[in-house]
DNA sequence: GGATGTGAAGTCGTTCACAGCT
DNA sequence: AGCTGTGAACGACTTCACATCC
């Protein structure tokens, strides 16, 4: 919207973009702060940065992927989270056939991959708060343990399996069958 | 566990694998019929065909990828659709580039991919009833209108955008800077 | 004895209706 | 007049406690 040039949004035109109704909108944003104009709607540029500051998208945040197979490599080379604030800092891989020579060249930065024995020292040094953990099922949650040994305080888990860490560690699952699961569930019940 | 030899297993083992509480895993089966035995727990085998059958997982699942790109072909060569009942049988891209000679090699029968213009006519001849899309966003609108036209009844957006459908249509997003989004929140608000 | 299944109680989130601003 | 913000009503989900059955 604000590339688009546009400068208010109301709550019903929200709704229709996000599958939800006019109500829920402005409930949740309220919940937050008022950041709306009665009689007239939100407008874009602000609604945008207040949303950024709450979900702490004010800062840049440095991530590091663990197994550079077909969906590490996808991510490495996956343009849009520039225009987030995210950016992948570290690669590993436990193969050293991956570790030398393999780089991300599409972005402006190549990173090289480097061997998960690494992973402590890269972390400190590359200040990375995210780990995305793209190994096989079998091995996530070794790779779970390591990124906590090196104190990465979040965790995106794509890999199939559910892995388990200390309190104060925070772990997200991004494994798409899941939801695939969702959909044919839907799919098969209608 | 079926695989490790596991023959019973409690609401309680289940609800430390899945992060809840054990309540809740009993009411949300109960919800679905009485799979357990009072005293003993769920026999594993019996618990996994009755929650097969629920999702709608006793059945192949015929799958299109649309959008050949890094991740498109990352999914051409996902293993574990062969572990579940999920099948690509077709893929699909715009550019004559990919579409000629571009095959997924990994898996027992290789799929060519073809051009987009022929989405109608392979989604009825091969039974697909699931698009996954994975071109960029500006085009996800498109790809899934197509999909409709064709009547594919199912879609999972991976593309960055909110695509709408018309009643009797499933879309589920998995777009993963939204978890991303949601852990970045966590991290920041603690 | 021990674990499930389930009404009832409690909590949380959604929807409503309208007061409050612009 | 129009759209947000919000207490109150409503509905849905979660938790509890215990009856039930192996």
């Amino acid at each position: 919207m604000e590339k688009n040039g546009g400068r208010v949004v109301s709550s019903v035109e929200l709704a229709g973009k996000c599958r939800v109704k006019a109500h829920q909108v402005r409930k949740d944003l309220s919940y937050f702060g008022e950041f709306g104009i009665r009689g007239v709607g939100y407008y874009v540029k602000d609604l945008l940065r207040e949303i950024k500051r709450i979900l702490g998208l004010n800062k840049e945040w440095r991530m590091a992927v663990i197994g550079i197979g077909n969906l590490g490599s996808a991510l490495l080379s996956y343009k849009d989270f520039l225009k987030q604030n995210y950016k992948i800092v570290a690669a590993f891989d436990i193969d050293p056939a991956k570790v030398i020579g393999r780089v991300s060249e599409k972005l402006g930065k190549p990173v090289e991959v480097l061997h998960i024995s690494r992973v402590k020292e890269a972390v400190k040094e590359r200040k990375i708060e995210i780990g995305l953990i793209t190994t096989p099922a079998s091995e996530a949650q070794n790779v779970a343990n390591i990124l906590v040994e090196a104190e990465v305080k979040g965790i995106l888990n794509f890999a199939p399996a559910q892995i388990t860490v200390p309190e104060g560690y925070v772990v997200k699952d991004a494994f798409f069958t899941t939801i695939l699961d969702n959909l044919a569930y839907l799919l098969s019940s209608t």
